[in-house]
DNA sequence: CCACTAACCTGTAGGC
DNA sequence: TGCCTACAGGTTAGTG
């Protein structure tokens, strides 16, 4: 499910209620997910309030009254959902899901304003996986993280510095996060395409020889930063099963230029290109080859 | 340091 | 209906 719209989607969906909520009791329904829980996670939850949400990359984060932070990560396939919680509009209230057998995690809430209600993380594959720390810079996973894409650091000279004398693809180069911080393997094709580079070149023959950035480098960075905002207005891309936390699903699949489309019609204006699927590092890509090169 | 593969785990879609 | 295979939004550990 998630890349960085699909993380931004659920963190507006959970800020409004969270945000204020004091943690009555954490409910660990096994010992991991893709990792164990952290020694005195649900200790350190248990008597707090929720101050602030955030999210760095793909990484929410829930900063704590006690001066902690609560990582969560949602790996492909994890999501969160309210329960017993009365929305003030009755069209937003939401039916909860009949299969409980993958909720790992339960945190019984109370909200000033809300009242109480119960925040439900389900992950059927655990993927995703929970942590904790006194301060947020101790993290070990957002140390390295290339910087945010929507953020002012993020531009075409930045990436010229970090794509310089690499040889890998570029649509490597685009998924590393060290590069770049929240881009996955949708909005890679899709960035790619908009900026029309073929996802198969190897990522320092965009950066010119003094290192400055080139023209088509420019275009990539553009790409990257209209196609987030873009899907993040839709809130998200629902493949499967994806809900954000109010149970709405996103739209931005509708919206794919190449993303799971092999043999469609390129849809750049005036291009006769077909979408072609092929396999990098072990996961699809998917690009024009007439208008990307 | 770089680049690539396998692995983690479950569910689902498609072929027969 | 059932069985089998391929594949799925991410990241890490291991290899060369």
């Amino acid at each position: 499910m998630p890349e960085l719209p699909e993380v931004e989607t659920v963190r507006r969906g959970l800020e409004p209620y969270v945000t204020g909520a004091h943690i009555d009791k954490v409910t660990l329904n096994r010992k991991d997910l893709r990792f164990p829980f952290p020694e005195g996670f649900k200790a350190a939850l248990e008597g707090a309030t929720i101050e602030s949400t955030g999210r760095r990359a793909k990484y929410l984060l829930f900063r704590l009254s006690t001066g902690k932070t609560w990582l969560s990560h949602l790996g492909m396939t994890g999501a969160y959902r309210f329960e017993d919680f009365k929305f003030k509009e009755p069209s937003r209230y939401y039916e909860p899901d009949e299969d409980r057998k993958h909720d790992h995690l339960v945190l019984e809430l109370t909200h000033p304003e809300h009242g109480s209600m119960k925040l439900i993380y389900n992950d059927a594959r655990r993927f995703g996986f929970v942590d904790l720390y006194e301060h947020e810079a101790d993290s070990p996973y957002l140390e390295g993280l290339g910087p945010e894409p929507l953020s002012n650091a993020f531009n075409a000279a930045e990436m010229a510095e970090r794509f310089a004398g690499k040889k890998a693809p570029m649509k490597a180069a685009l998924l590393d996060q060290r590069v770049v911080a929240g881009l996955g393997n949708i909005y890679v094709s899709e960035a790619l395409h908009r900026a029309h580079i073929r996802p198969d070149i190897e990522a320092r023959t965009l950066v010119l020889k003094s290192g400055k950035p080139s023209k088509r480098l420019e275009d990539l960075a553009d790409g990257v930063r209209t196609v987030l905002i873009e899907a993040i207005d839709a809130g998200g891309s629902t493949l499967r099963d994806f809900r954000n936390a109010e149970g709405n699903s996103g739209y931005f699949q509708h919206r794919f230029a190449v993303y799971d489309r092999e043999s469609e019609p390129c849809p750049t204006p005036g291009c006769r290109g077909v979408i072609k699927r092929i396999v990098q590092s072990g996961r699809s890509t998917f690009f024009c080859p007439v208008c990307q090169h």
